[in-house]
RNA sequence: GGGCGAGUAGCUCAGUUGGUUAGAGCGCCUGCCUUACACGCAGGAUGUCGGGGGUUCGAGUCCCUCCUCGCCCACCA
């Protein structure tokens, strides 16, 4: 047989350049990746639809290693279900990314010495259009070559009309329900991207600051007596409307409903009483600046006091609303904090700075620019979200919804329990404009689902509301929107509504998770998904969270075109536990993906080996071979083959819930990627190309029936592989797959990727009986092997072996031959002549392997060998004992000991 | 300040309901280019399972306590 030829086709190590795309291209020409509507049983069809609607990935950028892994993950389970015969759908798309965007935008415009205003909006948008279109495109090209297997007919993308329409359905909806309205009241600002923020975007970091203690002089005071304040931030301190003590602390009860002067401002303003105050903080004592802090405000509307404004947008000093002249001339249009410094050197000299002191405490960030966010005195739109909270609250707790790894479910409750209202709006020009017109003729205010020309009332004039939307109001409508939303009749909706799987990063559990289960319920009357799946984060080996403006960040496709698609994903899946991170080195890929080229390179070529030895000639089925004609290696590879399958499906899970909840038993079971990925890779590499191939090969080549009965079972095993492992390495797998004889199963198709899921097949009530008696024979190999080493016999040195068993003498005569040929020796059942040197090795069932050692070793080398060793184990005994002793043992039995071997 | 998680081989992590010599991958050491694979094969070393205490015939696994990291949340100025 000339295999030389055959292996000329295949080169030994596997080049995915040269096929990923291909095959990629012929899985979309094949539509394989298109779900169908009417196939979905709850569409009358009959297969039960799976769906996963991916997290839009930002169009701020191309991708990076965490959408890497985010898309392998849910790569490999909609490819499992497609397998298992699911209706698959996965639906791909990208996010506007309303701030992140514009911030790249102004960045790109600053860089020409150019800013927003000097385009205008219309033209502004029109550049940001150009810009998303590149990167979104990018984005699916990248999603493309790592082998994502979405339905790429149903691409979405939140700024589109189809979904801007879903928006604004969304909006008017809440609205006309209450649980919308516009609010007046302190939000969080960025003074650099100039827009309020949602809490949950003004992001707290621990720092440490400075509690300066400040004299407000009482007025009428005949000691020129002063109440002092401590405050972190006194640039605020124009804006201050009053000084507030707790009404039960006695040192300052009297001086309630008389007044201070304001230093620098000079205005003159009441001490108040309210119960916010902690009289054990600081100095017992407040000042209220109801315009730029949250708590103020909610005092400043209790004791109905005036609500001066005295930053501008920026966070320069101004004289804002009801500021009237609070700000001095010298402090206008002074930065914050530049303001800070000059006021505290203008209280140090007036003496009224009595005392600084570090102080630890939580700032709020912008989480797209870093500014420290201020707070901020402004006319805004809400979401009411309690309401829209509970049921989504419920869902979790009863068990509709799961969220893996379980300590989520935790963090989600408390969140959803102290929720507050959102803020919606945003001052960007980048985004879904609130659909609300106001009439300049009568102050009419329109919410409208249509685009509003003229007042409908008085037929005025309208202007339409110059704010956006917060981009999450987009997003957060994903799972309804993207499959037809607000049209209920939608196919799709009907279809794959309620959707399964979402999958993503613990980061955006509430940004995104668990506003797309509130708008599930709000909009649908039911929960978008029935498992939540948090991974990891990327991680670099100093567990520095990758990204791009540290430069420890990796591109998906450079890691594609060095090492393939499949090893990035191998690799990835293989090691990421649980909710575990993902580490990874930047510098030296090589290292990083060598698990996934490795194992890449090992499937390549045992189908190497295969098509060179069993061909690409028809093979028997393992259905149809008799169970006398299998061998007992075939028995055990089957066997191998069953118990795999049950792994991997164990460690894979429950695709659903069996009733609508899932059952505390089931909760919490399956989505164990790195499970399943291993125990593919132990079938495939420790089983498979171990031992079986290995014992194939005196049975192939040979002529008979048995040869027939090993391709058959090789190219089954092989088979059976690949399709376990697809989901994983999709183009390998194929790629091989493809190549491999056939009939190999009764419903072989076109493409692996929509071959059935392996199903197990037990052959044999005792099996593991079986497989116990071929565990012995590998073991005996494994045990001449270790004597070899021991003795340090050459490998191309033959060597005897002799088996001496009562219980299984049968079993090694059998496999007398296979053994010598896996341990390169001369094997002997029942054989005499072992001789006083020889090495002797016990097996699990008492037989005794004996290999005699005249000629192999030199004898006396290996006596003075062990005599060393001898000596140092009595040393370390000595110091065992002595130690003993001395920590008051009595026992003599080292003593002993030691008499006794001597 | 509140809540949660983690600390097991040099590194990244598995270790199910407590039960025989604690595992994997990568790395390391020794020997092999054995005609599928040196991105490989065979063999090997390495762990007071964070510290201390307790329950138990028996604990990496349960309880208490301390230490060290990490994450999430948070309107004490």
């Amino acid at each position: 047989m000339s295999t030389t030829q055959e292996l000329h086709d295949l080169p030994a190590q596997y080049d995915p350049g040269q096929t990923e795309r291909a095959i990629y291209e012929r899985w979309i020409d094949a539509g394989i990746f298109s779900a169908d509507e009417k196939r979905s049983r709850r569409n009358g069809g009959d297969r039960d639809p799976f769906v996963i609607i991916m997290p839009p990935p930002n169009v701020t950028a191309a991708l990076h290693m965490g959408h890497g892994l985010n898309n392998t993950v849910q790569d490999v389970i909609i490819r499992w279900r497609r397998m298992v015969g699911d209706e698959a759908l996965w639906v791909p798309g990208t996010d506007h990314a309303g701030i992140a965007t514009q911030n790249i935008i102004e960045k790109q415009l600053a860089a020409e010495g150019k800013t927003k205003f000097d385009l205008g909006r219309a033209a502004f948008v029109e550049r940001t259009i150009e810009f998303v279109e590149e990167t979104g495109g990018e984005i699916l090209r990248q999603l493309r070559a790592i082998g994502v297997s979405a339905d790429w007919n149903r691409t979405a993308y939140t700024l589109s009309p189809e979904l801007s329409r879903a928006v604004r359905e969304a909006f008017v909806q809440l609205y006309e329900r209450g649980l919308i309205y516009r609010g007046h009241r302190v939000i969080h600002w960025c003074p650099r991207c100039l827009t309020s923020l949602s809490d949950e975007e003004a992001q707290h970091s621990e720092a440490m600051g400075t509690l300066y203690h400040i004299a407000y002089p009482i007025v009428g005071a005949k000691d020129n007596a002063s109440l002092t304040v401590a405050t972190t931030r006194p640039e605020t301190m124009l804006g201050d409307v009053a000084v507030a003590v707790h009404p039960e602390d006695d040192r300052y009860k009297k001086l309630i409903g008389k007044s201070v002067l304001l230093p620098i401002a000079n205005v003159e303003i009441p001490i108040i009483a309210d119960a916010y105050v902690d009289p054990a903080f600081g100095t017992g004592v407040v000042k209220i600046t109801p315009a730029h802090d949250p708590n103020d405000f909610e005092v400043g509307l209790r004791h109905k006091l005036p609500m001066p404004v005295i930053m501008a947008p920026d966070g320069t000093m101004a004289n804002g609303a009801d500021a009237g002249s609070r700000v001095p001339a010298e402090l206008l249009g002074a930065d914050r904090f530049e303001a800070r410094e000059r006021i505290i050197r203008s209280l140090e000299q007036s003496r009224q700075l009595i005392k600084v002191e570090p102080h630890q405490h939580a700032i709020r960030h912008c989480y797209r620019c870093d500014t420290v966010v201020e707070p901020r005195l402004s006319d805004q739109w809400f979401v009411k979200m309690t309401p829209l909270a509970e049921p989504a609250l419920k869902a979790v707790r009863d068990g509709t919804i799961r969220i893996l790894p379980e300590r989520w479910e935790a963090v989600y409750i408390n969140w959803l329990e102290n929720i507050r209202d959102w803020n919606i709006s945003r001052q960007l020009w980048w985004g879904h404009r609130i659909p609300v017109w106001y009439c300049d003729k009568c102050d009419k205010q329109i919410v409208s689902r249509t685009d509003v020309t003229a007042c409908d009332k008085c037929g005025g004039p309208v202007r339409q509301d110059e704010d956006v939307l917060d981009t999450w109001f987009s997003s957060w409508l994903f799972p309804i929107s993207t499959l037809g939303w607000p049209d209920k009749d939608a196919a799709a909706l009907a279809a794959f509504y309620p959707t399964d799987d979402l999958i993503t990063a613990p980061e955006i559990l509430f940004f995104w998770v668990s506003r797309m289960i509130m708008a599930g319920y709000a909009f649908m009357d039911a929960a978008p998904f029935h498992t939540v799946y948090l991974h990891g984060t990327v991680r670099d080996t100093n567990h520095v969270k990758m990204s791009k403006s540290l430069g420890n960040g990796i591109d998906p496709l450079d890691v594609v075109a060095k090492y393939g698609a499949d090893a990035l994903r191998y690799t990835v899946i293989a090691g990421m536990g649980m909710g575990a991170d993902l580490m990874l080195d930047p510098l030296n890929l090589e290292r990083s993906f060598a698990p996934g080229r490795n194992f890449a390179t090992k499937l390549w070529n045992i189908g190497r080996f295969l098509l060179a030895n069993v061909g690409t000639s028809p093979v028997r089925s393992v259905d149809e071979l008799r169970d006398n004609e299998l061998t007992l290696a075939d028995r055990w590879i089957l066997g191998r083959l069953n118990a795999t399958i049950l792994e991997a499906d164990a460690a894979l899970g429950p695709a659903r819930p069996e009733k609508r909840k899932w059952r505390p038993e089931e909760r919490y079971s399956g989505l164990r990627l790195s499970e399943y990925a291993e125990a593919a890779r132990r079938f495939v590499w420790n089983d498979v190309a171990d031992w079986f191939l290995e014992s194939t090969k005196g049975r192939i080549g040979a002529s008979g029936g048995d040869s027939e009965v090993a391709r058959a079972v090789l190219t089954h095993v092989f088979d059976y592989a690949l399709r376990l492992l697809h989901p994983i390495m999709p183009f390998i797998t194929e790629t091989l797959w493809q190549r491999l004889p056939f009939p190999v199963a009764t419903d072989r198709c076109e493409f692996l990727a929509i071959a059935s899921w392996p199903i197990p097949h037990p052959r044999s009530k005792n099996e593991g009986d079986e497989m116990a008696r071929f565990d012995l024979v590998r073991e005996t190999v494994s045990a001449v092997r270790q004597i070899r080493s021991d003795y340090a016999i050459s490998p191309g040195k033959s060597m005897d072996v002799i088996i001496q068993s009562r219980a299984n003498r049968a079993l090694f005569t059998e496999h007398a031959s296979l053994i010598g040929r896996l341990s390169r020796s001369a094997v002997k059942v029942d054989g005499q002549g072992a001789g006083a040197a020889a090495a002797h090795s016990v097996l699990a069932d008492g037989s005794e392997v004996i290999v005699p050692l005249g000629g192999l070793v030199d004898l006396t080398k290996e006596c003075r060998k062990l005599r060393t060793e001898l000596e140092q184990l009595e040393v370390q005994l000595e110091a065992l004992s002595k130690r003993l002793r001395n920590e008051g043992f009595t026992s003599r039995a080292p003593a002993n000991v030691v008499a006794a071997e001597r």
